[in-house]
DNA sequence: AAGAAATGTGAGCCGCTACTCACACCACTA
DNA sequence: TAGTGGTGTGAGTAGCGGCTCACATTTCTT
């Protein structure tokens, strides 16, 4: 539980144009290659810097690694938390956030790569610990504002908001990477067709649709419809 | 688009004893240990063969990684797609998905351990060919029920099937991480606590009703609600 | 100014591991 | 029995890349 530190004091110390030179060509190389297939000798060289100083700055490639993570979950935090406003109502929140997410696709989707990387982590490289910093936020926001809009009738009282929460953050996570990992560009592709990538109004309407609806009925609601 | 085959001829004749090890140990220490990790020579002494004879069946490490995701995520299919009957309505057919996923959680998890980490794939890494094999039938099956459902009337009218289907195979797909992969895992606590994974039934039970709702309620409704 | 401490370098070490290959064995065929 | 072609072996190779370390340079301290 001891907030470990992935870098070392130098790290600290370092000159800002070393840190973001460093912090940019990690980043890139990571988003890109992966955790292992990444080189060391090649990120050092595009951040104009020795592979000696990098291991002044960092013990090992993974904890390296981990602070690249970090720095761009931070900014991915930023460009999402930065949409939305405190006061708006959950669909105009998630609109929002839909949007967000289109527009993050193209020069930011080295963020949400590696974000994607770390999915996949097991126990022993710290995926509890990552898992906590990096969602942490997320979960205890939507949490609260679901908790909240419950509370003064503007969506249903009958559900578990932790749970609701859950399902919210679930779709908006996986949109996020359907717009910028291979992988899930191609799963998306299968589903909706090629063209769904030149067409954001149509996610944008169908997601709200879902969602609003999941949020808006209540069981009894069903129950009088079945007969 | 070619149908390119990960294995030589060799292995289609591979004593059936042969192949089965091979696969076995290969799904174990890929899902474990993930695809540049995990350790040819060793999983070739786990399977009782020698490194040679490997190579007389995959041309490299990853047409052999590739063969062993495609053994898991067809086994996979097999225990998700026999639980659900074709007559089931969406509703019965969503809470067979749900408590199959509980199920396969267990001993199973190296076929979803793999299938998570091919989700990380990139364009060279022939990610679109696997997304296409992996996620394809889903695709279609859900696209086809969900239409014939919006036609028969079981659900809402005013749905794009494609995209429905979409979220839908999101939910599950993302449930079936939560309740395997380490980060999900982890992830599915913050949002939920602990106890979720002593809890089947709180899973079932809200996850339908957010389905339920999602896939009932017309846009009218909601207009109905406003005033 | 002198010394200590921190910053910075990059050629090269060395451990690891994907893959090879020369050889042995076996099953046919003629 | 000699020849062909497949199956199976595992010690060895080659090269890649994470990391070190001896040294140079700058900065801080006194």
């Amino acid at each position: 539980m001891g907030e470990r530190v992935y870098h070392k004091e130098a790290f600290d110390r370092a000159k800002p144009e070393y840190r973001d030179a460093v912090l940019t060509a990690g980043i890139a190389e990571f988003s890109e290659l992966g955790l292992e297939k990444a080189n060391i000798n090649v990120i050092a060289k595009k951040a104009g810097v020795s592979v000696g100083l990098l291991y002044k700055y960092f013990e090992t490639k993974e904890d390296f690694f981990i602070t690249c993570v970090e720095e761009a979950t931070k900014t991915l935090e930023e460009i999402i938390d930065g949409v939305v406003n405190s006061d708006d109502k959950l669909l105009v929140r998630a609109e929002k956030l839909i949007r967000a997410i289109q527009a993050t696709s193209g020069a930011d989707s080295k963020y949400v790569k590696l974000y994607n990387e770390i999915t996949r982590l097991s126990g022993n490289d710290g995926a509890a610990e990552l898992a906590a910093k990096v969602e942490g936020l997320s979960a205890s926001t939507y949490r609260n504002f679901i908790e909240a809009a419950r509370k003064s009738g503007d969506i249903r009282s009958d559900c578990d908001t932790a749970m609701f929460a859950f399902f919210f953050d679930t779709l908006l996570m996986t949109l996020q990477f359907s717009y910028t990992c291979d992988y899930y560009r191609e799963r998306l592709k299968l589903f909706c067709g090629d063209d769904i990538f030149g067409d954001d109004e149509r996610m944008v309407k169908e997601l709200l649709k879902f969602i609003e609806s999941a949020f808006t009925f209540e069981h009894a609601d069903v129950k009088r419809l079945e007969h």
